[in-house]
DNA sequence: CTGAAAGCGCTTACAG
DNA sequence: CTGAAAGCGCTTACAG
């Protein structure tokens, strides 16, 4: 292994200029530079990563947790976590992602030094993950907020998102939308908080335009959307419209309300929210959609992080970003009926 | 911060006694080691992993690098990967992804110290990434294999995997049928390993049935399944069924087969294969699937880069495990033409 | 502008 | 069974 002893001895310097030269931290003169660089570039040294956090108590590594237990969450997901990698990248950090089972795996990390910031995701209202990170020290970021929403988050904006969905969805005549959306737990029974935005984004909607609202949670997954397609034609058969909150499920919908007899979009509306383009495009008919602002999302977030490791004196951000409208084809006129 | 000087101070012993504990590296005292764990108790006590890591040259993390660009697999690499993290720590390992852009960030990676081995995914069959892990040194698994089959491997069947599938067809009076794979290249031009031999084994197939064979090649995207649809329809258009494998394909292949006309199963039967049961529910018809060993190779992957590490002395391992057909609704009997 | 030296928090022969 | 001490490969005041 080639390490800094080498790099000085080849130069004729000491390690301690070696460093300076690798870490810009202090002038060092061009012609000494030169002979280090050259030393460098001729061993083909790399500095080993560990002994530098030890040193520094640094590591220029950023971790997003998330829980190993969950389905990995697809196109949106991915491109949340591609582009908080890259935005780390660009600002000479290293991102990498660990998945989690428990606490114990938890404090393990974060007492461990391994890592400078923390990244979390699906956060909830009241979060003990989020509490063990404050106990830690560790700066980290929230993407999704806490009842608390004076830590640094960045989310979506769901408020907004609903009432567009909404205002989508009158444009066509709709009047009677039911919300469908996930329902999860984690074991202490908390719901994610995204969960209980919408809900109540949705529900201010319609007491905003003195409609009937129903919610309608199912589990993620075809059967989740199966059973929805169930619960809706018994509990609010009115219904013409969906605004659907709930990813894996979009596709169990239409086909469980195709079964019972409601074409989409002729007999009932579908706009899934807080997804992606590519959903949409997978499912027949092709789904409007409003996508998830994952990459922004991922970028915000991981440079709120940063900010804070190197000290920006800012406000802790607290960022809101609403999903876009991607029409496809599965809202249309609202029928006619009595 | 607690550091283990603080915990043998509590415990009036040695850090060395400590950290004989710690590890369970030497026979300690009984009392002696109460005391100390009581000690560790009592100040919430975490050895810091990066001086461990300098000390013992071992970090006990292992990494699973992927490409960061690639669109995450979905269902299917969700599965690998929450396997692979759970075998690991079952072993006493941590695991990370880690997301790489280009060669630079691997060298850093490789050489920093950071981790103890390495899993590889989308192994190609001339992988330059593979001879920078071989000169690096750090033990490596793959998933999938190289042309030079000596290195350790874990990876799916595909000829048993098309094998079957084309047996499945068969029994439902199928004879032909064509391929629908990957169009995929890295900038070197080469393409994963695992779609030359998912064609070479559906030409064999083929060839030992005295059948025509097509090989399509598409996107792994809505728009490439439907252009897919277009391509069999101009180029074979006797085929009565389709074996696919281009997962993000699927739901365009069925929706361009049903705009050109043609209904699955009744005019073409799809299987969908090294996919998941998941996809094959989220589309209509449901998919049949010969659903990936997802799972199996996770675990398997890791095993084997820990037996490494752990110096078995066992020859590389070198795995294949097939795919499981999952029945949907995709496949049907060969309509009768002429 | 450069270097000698302490120190980061552990592990591990070695000695007793 | 336990401890004193060297050492892992760096960073960083401090001195010159």
């Amino acid at each position: 292994m080639v390490t800094m002893r080498d790099v000085a001895e080849r130069a004729n310097v000491s390690i301690a200029t070696v460093s300076f030269v690798l870490n810009g931290t202090k002038r060092v003169a061009p012609e000494t530079r030169a002979r280090i660089e050259a030393a460098i570039e001729e061993l083909d040294y790399k500095r080993n990563v560990v002994a530098r956090a030890l040193a520094s108590s640094h590591t220029r590594i950023l971790a997003l947790l998330h829980p190993c237990r969950e389905a990995w969450p697809n196109a949106t997901g991915n491109r949340f976590v591609m582009s908080a990698a890259n935005g780390a990248r660009e600002r000479g950090y290293d991102f990498v992602l660990w998945p989690l089972n428990d606490d114990e795996q938890m404090s393990h990390l974060l007492a461990g030094g391994l890592v400078d910031g923390v990244l979390l995701m699906e956060v909830q209202l009241r979060d003990p993950r989020v509490d063990r990170l404050i106990a830690s020290g560790l700066p980290f970021a929230l993407i999704g907020r806490t009842e608390d929403e004076e830590l640094p988050y960045v989310d979506m904006d769901f408020a907004t998102t609903i009432d567009q969905a909404v205002e989508h969805l009158r444009s066509f005549g709709h009047r009677r939308m039911a919300l469908v959306t996930l329902r999860m737990k984690d074991p202490a029974g908390n719901e994610p908080g995204w969960i209980t935005r919408v809900k109540s984004a949705y529900l201010d909607a319609m007491a905003a335009l003195g409609e009937p609202a129903t919610v309608i949670t199912v589990e993620g997954s075809s059967a989740g959307g199966r059973e929805a397609a169930r619960l809706l034609s018994e509990d609010f058969p009115e219904a013409t419209a969906v605004i659907l909150v709930n990813e894996r499920a979009s596709a169990g919908l239409i086909k469980g309300s195709r079964a019972l007899g409601r074409t989409v979009p002729d007999d009932l509306s579908v706009i899934s929210a807080a997804t992606s383009a590519e959903l949409g495009e997978m499912i027949e008919p092709s789904l409007t959609v409003m996508a998830a602002p994952a990459g922004q999302l991922g970028r915000l977030g991981v440079n709120a992080l940063i900010d804070q490791l190197e000290g920006a004196q800012d406000a802790p951000p607290h960022v809101l970003i609403p999903c876009t409208l991607v029409p496809g084809q599965s809202v249309g006129p609202a029928p006619i009926r009595q």
